[in-house]
RNA sequence: GCCCUCGUAGUUCAAUGGAUAGAACAGUUCCGUCCUAAGGAAUAGAUGUAGGUUCGAUUCCCACCGAGGGCACCA
């Protein structure tokens, strides 16, 4: 409807004389102005050297003379404030749009924008040896709706997992385990964080054991010594298992698991190829002088004194073997903010020795979660982690169900589902850009803005069709209502918010938008008997229930959250 | 010092250069109503400072102030 809108105002500027490249076209913020509105008068008046007002009126009575196709969608054109032009839909076009949605079900809001190519998405990225923490937890729910978005525009989406399973910090861990009095045996990847905490904490404060970790570090890259290769392995594969879990609960599947252990000879063999041409010997440190291609940019070490690998060369190995594998039309790594001016680095030394993917890669990243309370801290003293977060958010919800009259596994099953909708909702309402604050105190919220109210609304729209049709009544055969309702005028608008999801990379667009959705839908659902057997308009108003309710489903997917049966 | 994010009600967040800057929470006050009150209605409250561009600026440009991050061997 808004892209054909576009056009018929393009044919009417063209007629008159103005030549637009595109048209801006945007829902007014009270319905009383109409269900879309355009400034084109405003802007291009003064080329005519007319008010904006007779430039209107020309544009409007251009669009009546001339041919607008879809014109029985449009029940009134009008001028308004200082010249914008305001269309008003019309009754069929409410009633065709609900029924659109029931017939396109789960493709309701999906595009064609991307179809045929294919995205890659790398996101999470924790690191074995060390907790889940909670920066892992925002990564994971920005990068599985980014993902998604992507897909609802009809991409193939390969989803990809980056983990660093060699470096210092292992190296911290591993020390932490052999000099922490305890056997490993049986323990899980909570120990083992917290043994990381210990290495790292003696790797700041003494210089023997810094030293002695250093060597610890180079014997995991070499795989020289045989008792640290048998916890090595030991402990990655327990912290590598109980991320799976994580991702159950999340909700995300990976199609492919990168290692910095594999990277990093793949990368340092690029480097190496590369020196004299990308990369410069700084006294046996291989370097990569950014500011030399962009003032902005800085120097940063690929190959250290000690002849490893960092951090850097592990991600162009990792770069490489992306496009190798999948050779995606588009490469998206999430990460948080901390990693945004380093990534520029690396992408230009990328795109010096491979011209070809620097327009294909593209970097999001995202704020830290931070405390009200200020410290990283929970009740007990403990460092929350991500794991934490989720197990106190499920706790909450299954105490506020503890009464209802539902089996325990129900029970579990909601705490779980609006648990994890609590948290995602709570990262995902924002932008990405700053920084996300979390209460820690008023725990999650579960009123008002917040994932619960979303599901809680969903599931309030699929308890009545749910009793539709324990009595019966037809939802898919009803006739045309006397009047529409506001819900009508927000429903339509789903693709066009997807759409734009897409095109800004910004999953916040579909939270505020379904908060708004919900919110109309409440209004109505408090003025409204819908289920009425004897009201001839109760198959209509079911059809409307049922479009919001596969609306919700189809917009809080987007989101990677479920909505339970009941709550 | 240089670079990157960012600065909006008491708090947490919105607002493709547009109309009266929207929500939610907290505050005050209503609605026990039937299909799930984890709901709805009402009320009060905000664009860091100083310029510029524009018919029009929260949005773009400049300066300052403030917060967070990055700037050679951590990831």
């Amino acid at each position: 409807m808004k892209d054909k809108l576009q056009e018929q105002i393009k044919i009417a500027l063209k007629n008159i004389g103005i030549k637009a490249d595109s048209i801006v076209l945007e829902h007014p913020s009270d319905l009383k102005m109409g269900d879309y509105s355009t400034n084109v008068a405003m802007v291009y008046a003064k080329q005519l050297k007319i008010s904006p007002k007779e430039l209107a009126e020309k544009i409007i009575s251009e669009l009546k003379t001339k041919s607008i196709p879809d014109i029985n969608f449009i029940s009134k054109i009008e001028i308004a404030g200082p010249g914008f032009i305001n269309f008003y839909l019309s009754h069929d076009f409410f009633v065709s749009s609900v029924k659109e949605i029931l017939k396109l079900k789960e493709d309701w809001g999906k595009n064609e924008i991307l179809k045929g190519k294919k995205v890659m998405v790398e996101y999470t990225d924790p690191n074995p040896f060390k907790p889940f923490h909670i920066g892992h937890l925002m990564t994971n729910a920005i990068g599985e709706s980014v993902a998604r978005i992507m897909e609802f525009s009809r991409a193939k989406i390969v989803r990809a997992n980056y983990q660093g399973d060699v470096g210092p910090h292992v190296a911290k861990a591993i020390y932490g385990i052999m000099n922490g009095g305890e056997l490993y045996e049986g323990k899980d990847a909570g120990w083992i964080g917290m043994q990381y905490t210990k290495g790292s904490d003696a790797y700041d404060t003494d210089e023997a054991k810094k030293k002695e970790i250093d060597e610890i570090n180079v014997k995991i890259y070499n795989r020289s010594d045989e008792a640290i290769n048998i916890i090595y392995d030991w402990g990655r594969e327990v912290t590598l298992l109980a991320f799976e879990e994580i991702y159950k609960i999340l909700d995300t599947k990976f199609d492919h698991y990168f290692f910095e252990s594999v990277m990093a000879p793949l990368g340092e063999k690029v480097v190496r190829e590369n020196i004299g041409k990308v990369f410069d010997d700084s006294d046996g440190t291989i370097i990569f002088h950014g500011e030399k291609y962009d003032p902005k940019l800085h120097t940063r070490v690929f190959i250290n004194s000690k002849g490893l690998p960092t951090y850097e060369t592990k991600e162009i190995g990792l770069t490489m073997t992306k496009f190798e594998k999948e050779n995606p039309d588009l490469s998206i790594v999430v990460t948080a903010i901390e990693q945004g001016e380093y990534m520029k680095v690396v992408a230009k030394a990328i795109s010096l020795i491979h011209p070809d993917y620097e327009k294909r890669m593209k970097h999001i990243t995202h704020g830290m979660m931070k405390f009200t309370s200020g410290k990283m801290s929970s009740r007990k003293g403990n460092v929350i982690t991500g794991e934490s977060l989720i197990i106190d958010s499920m706790n909450v919800v299954r105490e506020k169900v503890a009464d209802r009259e539902l089996s325990d596994t129900e029970k579990d099953e909601i705490a779980k589902i609006v648990g994890i909708a609590a948290l995602k909702y709570s990262i995902l309402r924002s932008s990405l850009g700053g920084d996300i604050v979390y209460d820690f105190e008023k725990s999650i919220s579960f009123d008002g803005d917040s994932g619960p109210y979303l599901q809680y609304t969903a599931v309030r729209a699929n308890s009545i069709l749910r009793k539709a049709k324990d009595i019966d009544l037809p939802v898919n055969d009803f006739q045309i209502p006397e009047e529409i309702t506001e819900l009508e005028h927000v429903i339509y608008q789903f693709p066009e918010v997807v759409a734009r999801s897409w095109e800004l990379l910004e999953p916040h667009h579909i939270a505020t938008f379904l908060t708004l959705l919900s919110s109309t839908f409440n209004k109505f659902y408090g003025d409204t008997v819908i289920l009425n057997k004897d009201d001839p308009h109760t198959p209509y108003r079911l059809a409307l229930v049922e479009a919001f309710y596969q609306t919700m489903k189809n917009g809080l997917y987007l989101l990677g959250i479920k909505i339970p049966e009941k709550m």
